[in-house]
DNA sequence: GCCAACGTTGGC
DNA sequence: GCCAACGTTGGC
């Protein structure tokens, strides 16, 4: 079991989105290291779902119902997409602010690579960041 | 809306 | 293979 967190500006597809459609394909990746990302993900995996833009926190947890296939919205090059389902949202959602000012999430990639936007989390992290969301898995 | 950080492209 | 120029992302 391996975990990781993914972006998405929620004007663009927000968690309730993802909610309420039940699943959706994660497609669109167009950076190396975060369709790397994406090919390392196995089906059961758990996401963090993180805001950008407009909201700037952590809102809920995903997993992954598909491993990595070709993007269909690739015309050309060699992307990948996975589909995700929601989990659940965070009882408390957990702004980048607080993820900054907590030592024990300074290696998060989130906070030492602000532009990638899927990214591995250690065990560690994640927990962390469950417990500020006041959420169990 | 601005700007910093990062990635990609292309000339040499 | 280096590096300048440019484009994009995303926080502020």
């Amino acid at each position: 079991m391996n975990y990781w967190l993914v972006k998405s500006e929620p004007d663009v597809y927000s968690f309730d989105q993802l909610i309420s459609d039940g699943s959706t394909r994660w497609d669109g990746v167009r950076n190396y290291q975060a369709r790397n990302n994406l090919r390392g993900m196995k089906k059961g995996d758990i996401c963090l779902y993180y805001h950008s833009n407009i909201g700037l926190s952590v809102v809920g947890i995903a997993r992954v119902k598909k491993e990595h296939y070709p993007d269909p919205t690739a015309e050309k090059g060699d992307w990948s997409a996975v589909d995700l389902e929601p989990v659940k949202p965070f009882k408390r959602s957990v702004p980048l602010s607080e993820i900054k000012a907590n030592p024990a999430l300074s290696e998060l990639l989130l906070v030492r690579n602000g532009r990638l936007s899927v990214m591995p989390v250690t065990s560690a992290e994640f927990s962390t960041l469950l417990t500020m969301g006041e959420t169990d898995l």
